[in-house]
DNA sequence: TCTATCAATCTTGCATACCAGATTTGTGCA
DNA sequence: TGCACAAATCTGGTATGCAAGATTGATAGA
């Protein structure tokens, strides 16, 4: 059996860690028989995601993770960059042990970025803002910037490639420095680079205001030069 | 019949208007009884608002509304600083229709003040808040401001007189006068006053850290004077 | 009289059963 | 062949029932 705190954190960490995307089907029954308990706890566990922003119900159709209008998109990123810059800003010392947290947690995405798991790297890309919140003395906006960051990452065209994704810890790198040197304008400074540089990637024509996205991009033509790159394997 | 929506609305309401205290029980079997539906309605309801923080369940003796310890509080406003005030600092301009909004719920909140019923005002002078960051533009953060704004609430010794409602009615005023006046830093350090204000007002010896608090009292000793006052009238 | 133990009761925890809307599939008619 | 309608199926919506922990009150023994 599993628990309904287990599961909806099971589905938040796989929507960090990008498994799930943004219109992905969370069947009720088909949960309850991976988590192996009933659809009652399912249930429990995903109203709650539902208030947390990650899933939403269609009624009597089913659950789905959700899929973010471009409007959205901007208030979560805006969103983040209020609270996370916030934080930062009011800050006037990071303890040592926050500050070895912070390193090591650095270290930890270091790590998977160069063993090439693209979940764990994702994962611990986006957590390193909720560490980093919690750090910073404030468990109540750190939970709101887990969900937040859900959010962002459920934005779709958005996922990062390898280089990216170093950028990205090098950047957080950057962030602990400034802290670790008590220079806080220039954490708020790179922070608000950093939370920049993804809402940039930003595809004003994402798939939210296209049903057809998913599949129109399944479906998509192949490029020549792939088309026989495939064939020769075939 | 009454939905889960409905009933969990009327809580956060109910709260907001002071008309629930801290530590107050919400029974699933009263609840359903009180609007007339299902424990399974009030039980998905209470789901919401324990993922929104603000009732917790303690297993197989109740739902509670929750009471917050000191540090709970200081998070609460610190959450609120960062979030309400980083929004101002953020915005350019404010439409006409939003500021037109803004001056009406001022204009319900005088009323509200004016008028002596108690809960109506205390829900208007939080609402209020809730109000300015959707006219500021991001829902997300609106709900955000929603729930913390529900537990500085629901931090016990915090109740207003009617004095200091009118003073927060007033700083209300002033806050959208700035923002009518597009000065923007003002509005931040106007609202930055006003949070620390109800801050201020804590009593650092709250509740929270005491389970006898309440009882402790209701049952302190009647001063002299009052004594002989209680028992002319009796 | 005080205390310890047990039973009655209250309250949530969880699973299941049944209902109704949505979707899909199959069929027959034009 | 294409379309419309109907039946079957799938999915969540809701209520209910029973289990089990927590609390309270009663009772008996020291």
């Amino acid at each position: 059996m599993t628990t309904a705190a287990e599961i909806s954190e099971r589905i938040t960490e796989s929507v960090m860690a990008q498994k799930l995307a943004p219109g992905a089907r969370l069947g009720e029954q088909q949960l309850a028989l991976l988590f192996n308990c009933s659809r009652t706890m399912v249930r429990e566990a995903l109203i709650r995601l539902a208030a947390r922003g990650i899933v939403t119900v269609s009624s009597r159709r089913g659950w789905y993770v959700v899929e973010l209008s471009v409007n959205d998109a901007r208030e979560a990123f805006e969103a983040r960059e209020v609270i996370e810059m916030g934080l930062i800003r009011r800050t006037q010392e990071v303890s040592k042990a926050a500050l070895k947290r912070l390193k090591n947690h650095v270290a930890r995405q270091k790590a998977a970025v160069a063993g090439g798991d693209v979940g764990l790297r994702s994962f611990l890309l986006a957590d390193f803002h909720v560490c980093l919140a919690e750090c910073l003395g404030n468990n109540l906006l750190a939970e709101a910037v887990r969900d937040m960051t859900a959010r962002t990452i459920l934005i779709a065209m958005l996922s990062q490639s390898a280089q990216e994704a170093e950028q990205s810890c090098n950047e957080h790198s950057e962030i602990v420095k400034a802290l670790e040197n008590r220079d806080f304008a220039l954490a708020e400074k790179l922070m608000q680079v950093h939370l920049g540089c993804s809402q940039s990637r930003l595809n004003p024509e994402s798939s939210a205001s296209d049903p057809l996205s998913e599949l129109r991009n399944a479906l998509s033509p192949i490029p020549p030069q792939f088309d026989r790159a495939v064939s020769k394997i075939g």
